[in-house]
DNA sequence: CTTCTGTATTTTGTATACAAATATAAAAGA
DNA sequence: TCTTTTATATTTGTATACAAAATACAGAAG
């Protein structure tokens, strides 16, 4: 078991910093607009010191810009960003299905098959919003295999970035039907332990994500 | 002309920023001690709102750790999390590479071989720091080329993460001659404008910064 | 009408004040 | 002497207060 009985008295920051970084990726925060400091607040029950320093957090992260004396923004991607975005996710997804045959554990892989199977399931009963959930998980527990902390980090940072985008663009059969075929690929790499095969998969469905995502911009 | 005569009245947050930035870069701020938030805010001459903000930056940019109730240290990073930083820009650097051959235009390439002769120069007077710094924007002004914005923001944020850490670990002859053969091979290949070869040999380049590296963590 | 300009209002930036938690150290007991 | 306890000081977390900008707007001049 896994269970903690701590007391997790997690400071105002960190609770602001989840929070809106949830408002912002469930798109109730949009990209572009304002944030209305006062507003959002009273709505958090917090001062402003320690929402303004969650701001401070969620800019270095990315997700928000903040304008000197003129407050801030959830921050609005350029296609060009986004395909920026892709471009070293793809590359470093690559490296992560490499090093992921290397040094995984024969239990790991399983554990990830079995997460595989799971997600085929609800692709097939045509359930999208877990399906979705699994799909993040998949992408952050295979790159866990790799045992690279900076890797882990920095794809959770671009995850983050991409997630709203992702989620929008992602309603479509004909590309729903060709991400799972993308992952039944990395499925078949990751049992035969092949990085370099796994490691092209992983990049392919990177590149193929861009073309389900591109129009929705 | 490049000049501009915006007044750039600058926030304590981002001055405060780079302050500390540069204190822990500079190892006047040593890994792993403690920061003393009292003492800073006089020697900087702000109060604790903007000091705080700073903190909150830093620490997404991964160079401070907050301790909940307990006040924040320097970060240290252990020889397996240094290592998985070379990893993972070793790999970054060599998509930065072959995107760089695809996309730089002559004049910008030149402009890169210009600076590499100014670096040679000053390795064949053996006046160390002038190189280090040039070799800073060596590595960032090629990964610029890559025209990726995302790719230069990684490789930034992983760059100052590495940068206190290179600086010590450079101080031996032969680790320098070694780095300006690296050099070498890459604006040879970046001359033919050979992606393959231009990436493969940054990262090359990345894993000897292990080898030139690792003894002194 | 427009455009300008000065003023009121709102919002943002920074400093300070207060509360809560932690660290320090002095005193009491074993 | 070594713990343990308890009081005190320091540090940290959060709220509020004040200052400085930016924005909105009303009235004046063209």
């Amino acid at each position: 078991m896994n269970t903690s009985i701590a007391i997790t008295n997690r400071s105002l920051h960190d609770q602001v910093v989840s929070r809106v970084r949830d408002l912002i990726i469930e798109g109730i925060l949009e990209p572009g607009s304002r944030i209305d400091e006062g507003n959002l607040i009273d709505k958090l029950g917090v001062s402003r010191t320690p929402f303004r320093e969650a701001l401070r957090t969620l800019a270095a992260e990315g997700l928000v810009v903040v304008k000197p004396s003129k407050g801030s923004v959830v921050r609005k991607w350029t296609p060009a960003e986004v395909f920026s975005m892709l471009e070293v996710l793809g590359h470093l997804e690559q490296l992560a299905g490499e090093l992921a045959c290397a040094r995984a554990t024969d239990e790991e892989i399983n554990a990830l098959i079995a997460l595989h199977l799971k997600m085929v399931d609800y692709y097939k009963a045509n359930d999208r919003m877990p399906y979705y959930k699994l799909n993040q998980e998949f992408h952050s527990r295979l790159t866990a295999l790799s045992k690279n902390a900076t890797l882990e980090e920095m794809q959770r940072n671009i995850q983050a970035r991409l997630k709203r985008i992702r989620y929008i663009g992602n309603d479509n059969p004909a590309a729903w039907a060709g991400a799972v075929e993308d992952h039944e690929a990395m499925i078949v790499a990751l049992k035969l332990k092949n990085g370099k095969r796994l490691g092209d998969a992983m990049a392919k469905h990177i590149k193929n994500t861009w073309d389900r995502v591109k129009d929705s911009l």
